[in-house]
DNA sequence: GATGAATGAGGCTTCATTCAT
DNA sequence: AATGAATGAAGCCTCATTCAT
């Protein structure tokens, strides 16, 4: 598996395999459509990912970090648990705004139980972990209520936003989403704990 | 003259149809793995289903008709949405305390767009319309915030239990819940409405 | 195999049997459709024959008994090939006109190589030795040319009447043949042969 | 870059299909052993045919219309309608001197009803339009009876030849035509219409 | 490097046959 | 005797993967 490549193609391979995996699922999709999609041959997928498991394995365990290292940083960075969310919630709806495949694809991600990943335990325990980091902000600010469990931030935090996305596009894939919508939804997240 | 089908093995078809559901998706499953775990050749299935479609149809049909028809009903004998809520989740969390599969199978008909129903836009019209009822009822109650639409209400009441449920059970596939837990998720789904 | 069972499903069982032949061969020929429009059990089937092989054997095998019995006591009544030949084909377009179902079949087994009978060889020879008395009673009444061969009246008396009928059956189910059609057919075999 | 797709295998498959349909029929012809013995995979064959049915028909269509487009020739390029038959049955004969198996199939695509083709209707017409010829040019040379019908024509000169072919081919599967075959086979058929 | 022809294992489905009732 | 539920081998077809060019 060489490094370098056409980068453009590559490009193309991912978006064609999220389109795949959002219609059809990991089960469903098929090389020959993905590789013809992308524009190039299906020979050429397998000069750099082994097998198609590791094609979805690198793309759903980098869109995950990525999610995940985003809500990090937007934790870290900011003094209340309502920024946070807000922040994080921005971007997800302005790059659906810009980029609904790759939106829906971080949803698919992150609901999807049956998608493989490398290491979806690690995912789990990171994912945690930042629930952990969300308590002791939103305690500390006294935005939640103390006796919240990781569990009930993990299933609020992480699928509200993601759900109404999903949902939204379902509807109607051209959605355009608000700094309104943005705001409700953050509150809603946050309500949710209080 | 004719023998009784038995009903113990339509049931086994059942539950490893759900399983194999839940673990591999509609595309990754195999017909031949399901007659195996239930204990019949795969000859015997097509007896009842004329394909793999129908098979899977008709069991998501008939569970989500049952999620909906039973919410409604818990709608529809309750005085204030907060009961609603406590009464459909306290079935939920009972069910997956006696069937953890069965309300798995719940979790993943509601949260996956993939598998395949027979007509996914009549449910999806029920469910707006039970969204309705529910705000009419929150506002009467005053319960809720007069401007919330359906669809927050649906991303809410129809995603929190079923992800609270399906996130405890990937963690402990043996959870019980308790009425503890019921409580605390209807009270955030409420307060996500506020 | 036991020899008497009801008359009538037997009887019902060896058309169902010849429509399934002739209308999808016998490798596309379904022994349940088969039992089904008899109004019989597969099982039922397999009391008498003891497989798929050996119920359209012994129905093709009787079948062709009949023809060449019938055209022998044909040949061996008249006092020349016409006579023959006009009461055999007599025989075929009467019975069509009843029963076009036993006719077609007839035309099916003399035509089609690819049906399984218990011993084609057998049948073949028959033939042959037919032929050759039609030769020398067509020598010795002069209706045909002294160099004829068998080969060429079996080519000839056994393809020409089947072929009429099963030609003009495909283009029209309920055709009536006439006697003038019979002299007709009869004519052409003669004339064939001169 | 594109490698040729290797016409010798397409060759093959399509012999092994013509083997195939000959001995086992449509329904009983299996699409494994065909490849077996055209020495490619079964995958190979969904390359080029969608389906078992579009193997069969594209072969079964090119031979019909190759044998119609032949006949047709043959009767507008020629004086008497003997000439015609002559001309027909020559080709028809040497050809099975040098590719028995061709010709056996196209006989048994001009005998069998059950074979699929695209457009049955379509076939018959034209073998009608083709004897109403063939009645024209007899009429006119005064070879045949002013009163014979298309129905007679098709089954006299759309069947003795082809018939007499897999008969004899049938007794002796390394038979060789001769001649004086062709001429004595285009006599009968046209004294048949006499 | 890139391709896409080719493979063959495996998935869906049918159907001849059996056997408990 | 008669049924038809049940089987499982076999047929059609797809698709992940390989490799000669």
């Amino acid at each position: 598996m060489s490094r370098i490549a056409e980068p453009e193609k590559m490009e193309n391979i991912k978006r064609a395999t999220m389109e795949a995996l959002i219609e059809h699922g990991y089960g469903g999709m098929a090389i020959e459509s993905i590789s013809k999609k992308a524009g190039v041959s299906p020979g050429y997928l397998y000069r750099y990912y082994k097998s198609k498991e590791e094609l979805v394995q690198v793309l759903v365990d980098s869109t995950m970090d990525e999610i995940i290292d985003s809500f990090i940083s937007d934790v870290d960075s900011s003094s209340s648990l309502y920024e946070a969310g807000y922040k994080t919630i921005h971007k997800l709806f302005m790059k659906a705004n810009q980029e609904p495949l790759l939106a829906k694809f971080s949803a698919a991600v992150v609901m999807d139980i049956k998608i493989p990943s490398k290491d979806k335990a690690d995912n789990f325990k990171s994912v945690l972990e930042l629930a952990e980091r969300c308590i002791q902000l939103g305690i500390k600010t006294g935005e939640i209520n103390a006796r919240i469990t990781a569990l009930e931030v993990l299933v609020v935090s992480f699928t509200i936003p993601f759900r109404y996305l999903s949902v939204s596009l379902a509807m109607n894939n051209y959605k355009q989403f608000t700094l309104e919508e943005v705001k409700r939804v953050a509150k809603m997240c946050i309500n949710a704990l209080k």
